[in-house]
DNA sequence: AATTAACCGAGACGGTACGTCACGTCTTTTA
DNA sequence: TAAAAGACGTGACGTACCGTCTCGGTTAATT
């Protein structure tokens, strides 16, 4: 087995490839990609595939990032001093992104691969999860900062209240995502922040 | 295109069916699960097998099934009457089920078919997820009736803001699961259900 | 790996393959015949090739000699009593055979997998080779009856005397194959074998 | 298309393939020889084979020849007026060339290219075949003058008839190759010329 | 009790895709 | 400017499973 050298790897091809692979999942949906296709349509060898990427899933999470990571790159939440407004906003884009049938369908591929693949997984939470994880903490430590939020509270486990129920319904789909649905949870989660102390 | 006859279907058939779909999947991950190693396992003729099940996971769902409903016969929460205690116990018990090597591997599995295919995420939404929540649900209602939960809370996105984040973490595995973290959950649910009013 | 069960096997299939194969060969030569292309040709799952046939060359074999064993059905050679006339004819058709493309081609590749493969070299020397030759030491052994072949003579060794000219030159290619060529040869070796008649 | 500049070659590359390609054959078989492997094997660039060889077979065909020339310089065949004891030398000699698992490996890949590519079989005619047939004409030209082959015996054929026998068994098989077939050989060959004198 | 329909095990079949190998071409870097 | 290194598009390899389709051979339930 060689490692083959970067230097002389075809930027052609790998945009190809990438373009190819969301444009197929695009299509047909994430189950019905295959390599084989991957390569008919980027008018590639398979070994050129096989050359660059471990897997599937590994070439999916490359084109997914490549096609959206030119848009991400403020992540930064809105600070607008009033903090029900600001999580209301960022929590119900997400409700938009989900309930749109096209990322709803690469999201859902994006999760399959992670829960099959532990080294995707690492690398979809790294790129895509934690940036935005990250993001959001920055905003309730401004909040914190600004005497909104109780200065003992957790604000790693706060952002996972905040997103991890519209996360639970969207993958479950328990029932539909509105921005009605977006406004409770953010009402729960400022009522949560506002709690000063926790027993034992 | 036949519709068979239940009644004629051989029990010990579909018992080792399912044996051996939950058997496999134990040993080598649901990823490499495929119908003729089932049937092959099984002693089983793969038409038995395309004959009572639409695809493979409907097999996985109902083995999944079959070997847990034993035990949760009785899903309803403890009640002693302290909200605090008994959520930190479920929450405990839920991290220790998602840390248990085998139970996560499955759980997995089972939302992976989920994502996959509408039909096995209903079922298992139904027939999982539901009473689950429901069993929780109906735990708040009396803490609710108790006056230690703010009368106007709606309690179907309470339950989701304490399972969401669990939830979050699990399939991301952004942080470890543990007790602590339960707990810490539980303490911001309780504070969230504590407000009383919502604006607008 | 397992043995397949021959009573199961699908007869319309094995005639498919054989004449995928024979045909591919005529029109393209052996070193361009692929077993996916006889199973593309001959509407068949490449398994199922692989299933019967131990290799490529194995599938011509058989494929040759289906289509060649109508006509042999009487291996036996010509005796007229005239041993100089009968080998003269015999040798003469076996030089028209090999000036044939078709033919040619076909006899080429036979003996190039031969030469690559054990199990096929027996077999085609079993199936193909020894038949005719036993069919001319016949013919010998009838002469040597009559008294117009040396009682001594090894009739093995003469029968490759009387092909093995042939064969060399054929494969060779040193000299063209003629008519003429065939007599010189069959005047060779009837003076080797002690014949006394004379020629013409 | 260009033709490269022969002055430029770089000798040791050329004799790092010859014997790359050599032991390959060696190794493993013709079968399994590979550009790939020979240009690895050699330290080489593939273009530089590509370069230099039309085929793979060329390059083997080279790699023969310039292992076994060296020894070839005298193809003459004995004359020490004994003809029947002269071929029984040679054809002796070839028996055991044949019988030799090496030569038997390298011979058989030789027949192999020359029956699939013209060009290789011309060269393996011309340079390792013809050489040899017309040292053997040339002893029997010397008896033919010396009386003791009848004035107007066919040499070209006579070759044919002495080497084509033992070269049909090697080839096919059917039977063992000894010392003792080509001495029947030889006796056959000696009968068909008139030659008069007694064996042994 | 004999008949008959179904389900059953087994596994061959036409296919699709896999991941690998080697081909012959092409490009970049080194000497 | 030939040579080494090796990436590239191409195409075939032999394998794994797919889902469909016969085959006998048990079972039931019906005659």
């Amino acid at each position: 087995m060689k490692t083959p050298n970067p230097a002389r790897r075809s930027e052609r091809s790998r945009q190809a490839i990438l373009g190819a692979a969301f444009d197929l999942v695009a299509e047909s949906g994430y189950a019905r990609l295959t390599i084989e296709a991957i390569a008919a349509r980027a008018g590639v060898g398979k070994q050129t595939i096989y050359r660059w990427w471990p897997s599937k899933g590994a070439v999916f999470v490359d084109a997914f990032l490549s096609r959206t990571s030119d848009e991400e790159g403020n992540l930064a939440l809105p600070d607008t001093g009033d903090l029900r407004a600001d999580l209301r906003l960022v929590l119900r884009a997400i409700v938009d992104e989900y309930n749109d049938p096209g990322l709803d369908t690469m999201s859902r591929a994006l999760i399959v691969e992670s829960l099959n693949d532990p080294a995707i997984n690492t690398e979809i939470t790294a790129r895509i999860m934690e940036p935005h994880l990250e993001a959001t903490r920055e905003r309730l430590r401004g909040a914190q900062r600004a005497g909104q939020v109780a200065e003992d509270a957790d604000l790693g486990v706060a952002v996972e209240l905040l997103y991890g129920p519209v996360y639970h319904r969207w993958i479950l789909r328990t029932a539909p995502l509105t921005h009605e649905y977006a406004d409770t949870v953010v009402e729960f989660v400022l009522g949560a922040l506002r709690v000063t102390q926790a027993p034992r």
